[in-house]
DNA sequence: ACCTGAACACCGTTCAAGT
DNA sequence: ACCTGAACACCGTTCAAGT
């Protein structure tokens, strides 16, 4: 509870700059990312940074790192925990990704990704973990190879759709529409 | 074509700075609009810059105002031109964004927008034009006013999807697979 | 009407010096 | 091992002065 500020140089990690980071590439863009501001936010001066990283881009670069991590992880654990019928588990991941706005990062990370080789390969790999994904669930229920890969993808674009748009309405009534759209999606079977 | 250059100083107007950021805006994101670099391409000094906006986030406003004024007329003149059938007037639309890739422009703005109030006005504005468009195209069709909602928003995202994943396909294959994904987002009619 | 040039504040980067 | 402080280059902004 103190809110004494210690007086002597502060000692960080390189966690600490890369947790702050990444709050900014979210709330900002990673063009805001900058060094000088990020110090004063952690009380150093800008000169620590270079103790910890190379250089400014040396930082971008574990960002990217970490958003990769944490996505993978994402596709991963929705993978083991989501059981039943292939119908249910479809609707189960959906339903998690856009209750809990788990897309919510995704958008600074695109951005960067569109003129920007590095984070290109990095977003293109966790597209093709989502994708294969999630068409593993269609096939499951019974789809073909290319009725899936259909499918799979307009559900992805979809759920990205979601939380790129400004036009968000109130929770449970996307949730009520969303399961009308699962619905067309998964006809015909 | 000669390559002589005017040895006194160029006389710009405010389209020419216009132009030049909007391009810069779409290639590496609205960050990235800088007065300095912007008047070294145009071949002025930056100084020059503020005859013609009062500052950085004057020539921000103009880029919004430019995009927003582009994006609606597209919509209109895809009202006026596209005829026939309602079913045929929804697959030209589409085949027109996509075959062209005349979204390409969304990404920046969008990502802008999303923690910025002033585009993000501007990007509601244009997603609720569109999706007007859209869900009209719907009920002509036959649908209802809740489902033609449904439907339409799952298209417009699928649209943009398109655009904002790294993924994409040789452009043939993707208008392939599009008559399919029309097919699904139309059926039960 | 449109531009230059100098001035100042802000941020990326380096590095010698501190603890 | 981690930080400060000073230095320099780069960019946003202002403004008096030029054509």
């Amino acid at each position: 509870m103190s809110r004494v500020k210690s007086t002597r140089p502060r000692r960080l990690d390189r966690d600490a700059w890369i947790e702050a980071a990444f709050r900014v590439l979210n709330e900002k863009g990673a063009a805001l990312v900058r060094i000088e501001p990020l110090a004063k936010k952690l009380r150093v001066t800008k000169g620590s940074f270079y103790w910890h990283f190379k250089d400014r881009h040396d930082l971008l670069e574990q960002l990217l790192d970490y958003w990769a991590r944490e996505m993978t992880e994402t596709v991963l654990r929705f993978a083991k925990e989501f059981h039943g019928d292939p119908m249910q588990r479809i609707f189960r991941t959906v339903h998690e990704i856009i209750g809990r706005e788990r897309a919510k990062y995704d958008l600074a990370v695109r951005a960067w990704a569109k003129h920007d080789p590095q984070p290109r390969r990095v977003v293109e790999h966790i597209d093709n973990l989502r994708l294969s994904f999630l068409r593993g669930l269609f096939q499951d229920a019974g789809f073909g190879t290319e009725e899936s890969e259909i499918r799979s993808r307009l559900l992805y674009y979809y759920v990205m759709g979601e939380h790129f748009t400004t036009l968000a309405e109130p929770m449970p009534k996307r949730l009520k529409k969303l399961q009308r759209k699962l619905e067309i999606l998964t006809a015909g079977q």
